[in-house]
DNA sequence: TTTATTTTAAAATAAATGTTTTAAAACTAA
DNA sequence: TTAGTTTTAAAACATTTATTTTAAAATAAA
């Protein structure tokens, strides 16, 4: 009973990651997101409670429907060729001219300006992505793909600081074409 | 002539900048930067024109006086031992608690907030560094410490590129210990 | 001492920010 | 039809923001 609601909770989350993913948490205003969903701030306040509230809603969005099928391919493919394609594709979404970064990683240099729930969720994510390619690199050892006394935990760990990299490195318009050519060069220090 | 001024132009720069540092540009306002310098709004404006203004001097402060002597080590010992010194001072500065990133490479994934100066400033700076490291490894390959068919240019991206790589994950308090272990990864890579 | 000049302290401004309130609109159940 | 409920649109709110203005204070030269 009552007004139906005239937008989709989904389509708003949606768009407004959008607006965080591009501008930061800092620089996103609700004006901003407002004008951008078409929603009011009376909807927006009673669906997410504050500005914190529409972000974490945002960032689990993003993990959920954007990064997810990213990462999906670890999952699939939970051994070395897994890893390859998934360093493959983080280095492809960087060679976009539109690069946007990570939303999660984005905002790691202003951890404490973000909520408390957000940055750990942020933290959250990170982790899990470094366990999926620790998974996927112990099984690769156990296929005899990668040398049988590498530390799969530390490898995966520099993979991931790999990603953080590029996230940042990829930033460098005139510079981040480099890119694919640290595939070689980190696949080659997981193997041997 | 004139009321004489109470404060250093220097000491004001040198506090405005590690509250941008702490806080990201945007994140800071001229009431946080006035409270810590005890400089007035006036005098402020009267010296560096805006917030832009003062943040463009708060980036050249950082390059010339806090970040500068780092690369120094890429000056005065152009060569791989310069390189291994500077990559083990970059993990070392990311190992303390209080670690707060590069005050420039913390703004690049919100180089659309900042003045587009300022944009450039970092840009520039990363570039500098780049070439530093990269003369560096040209020696290093005259000296024969690195292999003849290495591509020095690449090489040097890479190494700038883990720079990054470190900025972003050593803001993971719970995962940053790791990052010395990368050390070896990489000085390998970059050898043979 | 006066005048000119510059800095300072403090107040003022205008716009933007995050958030709340008010009242009208759109629906359901009685 | 009415009463009850929820959403909406619009305005209102208090705070913060970047910036400017005003007037007092501190100096040097005339």
């Amino acid at each position: 009973m009552g007004r139906p609601r005239s937008y989709s909770r989904e389509a708003v989350v949606e768009k407004a990651m959008g607006v965080f993913w591009q501008n930061g948490y800092k620089a996103t205003s609700i004006s901003d997101v407002v004008r951008e969903t078409g929603l009011n701030t009376a909807s927006m306040y009673k669906e997410f409670g504050d500005k914190e509230g529409l972000f974490s809603a945002a960032l689990d969005h993003y993990r959920d429907h954007v990064i997810g099928p990213r990462y999906r391919i670890l999952i699939d493919n939970p051994n070395l060729e897994g890893v390859e394609m998934f360093l493959r594709n983080v280095f492809l979404g960087a060679a976009k001219s539109e690069y946007k970064g990570c939303l999660m990683m984005n905002h790691l240099a202003q951890k404490h300006v973000i909520s408390p729930e957000a940055a750990e969720q942020v933290g959250a994510f990170c982790a899990e992505v470094e366990s999926l390619v620790e998974a996927a690199l112990r099984n690769a050892q156990a296929d005899g793909d990668i040398g049988p006394d590498k530390d799969t935990a530390q490898l995966a760990s520099f993979l991931v600081f790999c990603v953080h990299g590029t996230v940042l490195y990829g930033r460098h318009d005139e510079k981040k074409h480099v890119i694919p050519n640290f595939y070689d060069m980190i696949m080659r220090e997981i193997r041997e």
